[in-house]
RNA sequence: GGAGAGAUGGCAGAGCGGCUAUGCGCACGACUGCAGAUCGUGUCCACGGGAGUUCGAAUCUCCCUCUCUCCA
């Protein structure tokens, strides 16, 4: 089977062969460390993870690299603000990026180099520039003359140098040749922070710590580089530029674009303000719900973000979550990572694993779409109902369609917590909730509903939630 | 002004030339003391508007309308 990836520069999928066989080296735009990461970061972060899990399920080795933009205005500005170093204030929030992604289960890039940790390097690519007459200084700072590279422009933008004159408001920059040049280093304002050069002191421009991370830590054509789609322009094309006018190599083979996440259709963001945190989302969502949400739908598509759309994701996975408990309670005690001896299974059976994998792996080719990827979870539903209902799902059915199940779903990154019983809220609290359901027990084989009630809708209100069934049994909501 | 993405059943969201994805919701029934969970049945086979290509179009072509994104 092979996989199709959608190419922002040739607007079309393509099959994906990377440069090196066996080998992806991937690169994903990492956040300006200034704040707490909203929901629209998670979406990138968990998209891009999703993405590298696939590849190395199909068993790519993959170096995935993520920086952190560390030294950057809103940096500085967000510092002067709070009366802390710069540095001291984005290693704050690198802490915090790491936190909110290992609860959404992101796992962390093989390499999280810092923008305040590469300067030495940048130094040397835009001295490079510089060299090969892609480049000026002025009064201290540096420029890229994009006029010089109108042979790369437009691979991202798929617009020439003069289709971008036409309505292009006027930068008022009389330092820069062009309004369309772009910092390589900015001269340091009196108090900044700033680093030693050639040009005197300063600090990098935004677009060229990219270029220079991947030319330092992979050195060659990356296979895949990623980010939001609002990053397309100026960021990517920017980077194209100096990487291809240093190198004279090809920057990049496949740009992947994942699709904003919107509220009220409108993009959400710092500068708009109509964001939510990770962080605030967490506190009323389950970490998965939130994971589950964002891969509900297909990377390049916008997702509306409201409460209703959580809810229906919550309701969707709370099916999943449930499906998962049915086959882990039927199929037993099971030893981690030991193959059990339960006998052979139906044949039928062996084959609906088989073809719900097919099936998954069918729609995760295409580039990734999980959406279609998902269903055959749903697909799988019905088929262990079915199985159920025949008698048939005993524990070796159970293991076969649980291993499938969780083989996948590791893909996506989700895991099933369990939920049921005891082990949250602590011994304590277990047994209290487990001394009610004692005493609503038997006011239930009185026929004292109004007791029973009382004691179901006062745990309700505490986040306990009853069911009856043959035995009553108990969750917390969320 | 330029460039791009999109408009699908009550809602969300796949499909992108023929074979009625999927999820949520809703209705009715079964099961329940009631609720939840579960099961069954249904929710008039929906594709922004118009024209064309084709034996056949949600899927291809052209025009129009609307939405969102980007333009150093």
């Amino acid at each position: 089977m092979t996989l199709a990836v959608y190419n922002t520069e040739t607007r079309s999928k393509q099959v994906f062969e990377p440069v090196e066989e066996g080998k992806v080296c991937m690169y994903v735009c990492g956040p300006t460390v200034y704040d707490d990461c909203h929901v629209g970061h998670a979406r990138t972060y968990v998209a891009f993870d999703t993405i590298r899990r696939y590849l190395e399920y199909k068993g790519y080795g993959v170096t995935y690299i993520q920086n952190f933009t560390d030294v950057d205005d809103k940096i500085i500005a967000r510092a002067v603000e709070k009366g802390v170093p710069p540095l001291v204030l984005s290693e704050r929030y690198v802490q915090e990026y790491f936190d909110d992604m290992g609860r959404l289960n992101v796992r962390r890039a093989s390499i999280h180099p810092k923008a305040s940790e590469t300067i030495p390097d940048m130094i040397i690519v835009i001295q490079g520039l510089i060299e090969k007459g892609y480049a000026y200084e002025v009064n201290r700072s540096v420029y890229f003359e994009v006029e010089k590279a109108r042979d790369i422009f437009g691979k991202l933008r798929h617009q020439s140098l003069e289709d971008m004159r036409d309505g292009a408001r006027i930068e008022v920059d009389e330092e820069k040749r062009s309004p369309k040049d772009f910092a390589l280093w900015k001269a340091a304002k009196p108090g900044e922070i700033s680093w030693d050069s050639p040009w005197g002191r300063g600090r990098p421009g935004w677009h060229i710590e990219c270029s220079t991370m991947s030319w330092k830590y992979i050195g060659r054509t990356l296979d895949i580089h990623g980010g939001g789609m609002d990053l397309i322009f100026p960021h990517h094309e920017s980077e194209i530029l100096q990487a291809e006018a240093y190198t004279g190599q090809q920057f990049v083979k496949y740009w992947l674009h994942n699709g904003f996440l919107e509220i009220d259709r409108e993009k959400m963001s710092k500068s708009l303000g109509n964001f939510f945190t990770i962080k605030q989302v967490l506190e009323r969502y389950d970490p998965m719900v939130l994971r589950f949400f964002l891969v509900y739908t297909h990377y390049r598509s916008p997702i509306d973000f409201s409460d209703a759309a959580m809810e229906e994701a919550a309701t969707a996975f709370g099916r999943l979550t449930r499906l998962h408990m049915l086959l882990k309670d039927t199929a037993g005690e099971l030893e981690e990572g030991v193959i059990p001896d339960l006998g052979e299974p139906d044949e039928d059976v062996l084959k609906t694993a088989f073809g719900l994998r097919k099936d998954f792996l069918e729609a995760m080719d295409d580039d990734f779409n999980t959406r279609v990827a998902i269903a055959t979870f749903f697909e799988m539903d019905s088929k262990v109902k079915d199985l159920q209902k025949a008698g048939r799902l005993d524990r070796k059915h159970a293991y076969v369609l649980l291993s499938t199940m969780e083989e996948l779903t590791a893909v996506l990154g989700l895991v099933f917590v369990e939920k049921e019983g005891r082990g949250i809220g602590g011994e304590l609290a277990g047994g209290l909730v487990q001394l009610l359901i004692e005493l609503r027990t038997e006011a239930r084989s009185r026929k004292d509903w109004a007791t029973a009630d009382l004691i179901r809708d006062r745990l309700k209100g505490l986040g306990v939630r009853l069911e009856d069934g043959a035995t009553t049994t108990w969750k917390l909501e969320r």
